[in-house]
DNA sequence: CTGGTCGCAACCATATGTGTTACGACAGGC
DNA sequence: GCCTGTCGTAACACATATGGTTGCGACCAG
């Protein structure tokens, strides 16, 4: 499995773009969020595109342009983050069709489907119990010593 | 995510093992079950090489060589198939560190190991209860209209 | 008009998954 | 002892995904 950073990085974007707007900020650039997360800026920019769409965040252009929260991240699951940024299934089945002669063959694909399938939902339901505010409070809760936030 | 289908493959190579013992064979070739799957059988004998490791299956060589079941398709629950076949974790963390002077990123990690850490905990369980003479017996009762094995 | 930021395309490097060929190792049958 | 069929494994090719980087046009407050 070629496990991917982005949910990581996206719940790092919403969490910092979250602690940023309580501090009294009305818009964050992805300058700032990338070198939180130690990365290119245009990598934010891409997720934070998905996260968009999925309205999850809200973008302003021109001058003072930056990023700001659509919802209030009380409300915001992992799961929201997880659908907007991860469109693929956790388990691939055959890339070539199995032989359809063959009992085994004929069945497999069905039989794996619905095992799944129920995978799949059980996953959901996980993500959907934490919210980003609960990521939030985890993150400021870490047995800090006076650190700033830039 | 690039989600892989070794897992498919893997229980499909061990239902129809089964099955053909079942049916009174001794072993089956890599060939055999490359044939079903619809692959080469290098890719078949490298899944298969991972389940012996893992004590799944055994193999035999010389003439009449071949794969055979080390234990009970009924004992042989789909975790047992994942550890064997997926070494990595199913989400990745910050490829590079993040910001230790920020607090976000000082805190994002751990809070979303733990939760990772809950997931894949979660995905263990529900792959336990699946055995593989459970996916056999919803193979066998897929609609087949008289079909044959090989 | 200017400056700062987003939006997006293009490209590159790397990693991974899968398929394929090749060939040595092995063991049973002759 | 040799033949034959199969495993074991390395090596390579190819496609795709991911992440990083550069470049540049679009946009808008001042």
């Amino acid at each position: 499995m070629s496990a991917n950073s982005r949910l990581t990085i996206a719940a790092h974007a919403l969490t910092w773009i979250g602690l940023y707007q309580r501090q009294g900020h009305e818009v964050a650039t992805s300058e700032q969020i990338a070198s939180s997360v130690n990365t290119n800026p245009v990598v934010i920019r891409r997720l934070l595109g998905d996260l968009r769409r999925a309205g999850l965040v809200e973008s302003r252009r021109g001058v003072g342009a930056g990023w700001s929260l659509a919802r209030d991240l009380e409300s915001m699951t992992l799961l929201d983050v997880y659908e907007a940024v991860e469109p693929g299934p956790l388990f691939a089945l055959h890339r070539a069709t199995p032989d359809q002669e063959c009992v085994v063959g004929y069945g497999i694909q069905p039989a794996m489907q619905r095992i799944y399938d129920g995978i799949e939902e059980t996953l959901r339901r996980e993500l959907a119990r934490v919210t980003l505010k609960d990521v939030l409070q985890d993150v400021l809760a870490a047995p800090r010593q006076e650190l700033l936030t830039q």
